[in-house]
DNA sequence: GTCTATAGGTAGATAGAC
DNA sequence: GTCTATCTACCTATAGAC
């Protein structure tokens, strides 16, 4: 069943917090966030879903928005990580670009619901948190140009077409349902094959 | 200056609506809901940018609900209209397809903050509103598979396309900055010839 | 139709017992 | 560390004068 693996995958990712409450409430909070969006998710409504009362999660963060940080920080690392990861054997211009669609679109789509946290709620970020969010982000985005960049010589088509493939992975997380949608390494695959007719 | 040009743009969708309050308070709702989201913006911060009382809103809409269901149902017309009246006199296939992405990325960089109403507040719309936004988006979705159709047979590989077309646009409204990204047109061109590569 | 004042509800966060 | 109870603040919406 495919809402059964994309869960796994989700909770995999926040398995970067020992296990215990505090990952407990990480998790509740992405799939609430994630739902319903930051602002229209309670306090109350995180400490339901992680089985805790609404006191027992100032135990554990210091504010709801710490753990929008926290969930924030820790997604945005692994999207990068699991690229960079992804790339680090491969050396070929058009492999790389074809590998680095494929990992970034079915990181947004095995993780749809943080990525929607990811993308939609960083104007809901503190301005402090922001600024460390950002810096992240900005290394993504910056590491992807540069996988493009062999096959793409004038650098505002570089810009153009950087932004337009992240779009492509980004908007995923808007659309993806699972079960109604394409598994995610179909998704995947079919972006790859998509991007490199739109690169030539 | 581009900032005033896309101001311009962005008032004129919901001039459908006659001169007066109930148009003023739609344009600040627009301001105000696509710059901090809607439930992170109060009827005092819509009130205050029409220049009125936080009272003086409940005359002119019976509730914060019905302001933005107002701005939904207008704004998702108005890109269905728009779409369907640019393509109303080209029969060629290639170039419908060109004048299609044009006219849809264009909306979305011109209107790019009335753009994330529709596209991030979907989820905050009461049950009977959503039924009515969603069959609007179901319309254009269907347009767009049409105006695709002539060149992709295979019906999977157009499912596919047609969302994947539909993100460039979409996702457009996320990251478009007055006076920092290219102007709209140039976005547009240069979507338009992406997508043709793509589809060969 | 506009305002000032406020009702009624609920949010984030804390106090203090166990 | 968990709970129940609650504080304080603010939000949507209404009442009622002008």
């Amino acid at each position: 069943m495919v809402v059964a693996v994309a869960d796994q995958i989700h909770n995999h990712v926040l398995d970067e917090l020992p296990a215990g409450p505090r990952r407990t409430l990480a998790q509740a909070a992405t799939a609430e966030f994630g739902r319903r969006g930051y602002h229209a998710t309670t306090t109350r409504h995180i400490a339901e879903h992680a089985g805790m009362s609404p006191a027992g999660l100032y135990v554990h963060y210091s504010s709801k928005a710490e753990l929008l940080f926290t969930i924030s920080r820790i997604g945005h690392e692994a999207v990068l990580n699991d690229c960079l990861a992804a790339l680090e054997d491969i050396t070929a211009p058009a492999e790389r670009i074809r590998v680095f669609v494929q990992t970034f679109t079915v990181w947004h789509a095995v993780n749809h619901n943080l990525a929607r946290v990811l993308q939609y709620e960083i104007r809901a970020l503190e301005p402090e948190h922001f600024k460390i969010i950002a810096a992240i982000r900005q290394q993504t985005e910056t590491f992807a140009a540069s996988v493009f960049a062999p096959l793409v010589s004038d650098p505002n088509m570089l810009r153009t077409h950087t932004i337009a493939i992240l779009s492509l992975g980004i908007d995923v997380a808007r659309w993806y349902t699972p079960g109604h949608s394409p598994d995610p390494e179909s998704v995947g695959q079919a972006y790859a094959d998509l991007v490199r007719g739109l690169l030539r």
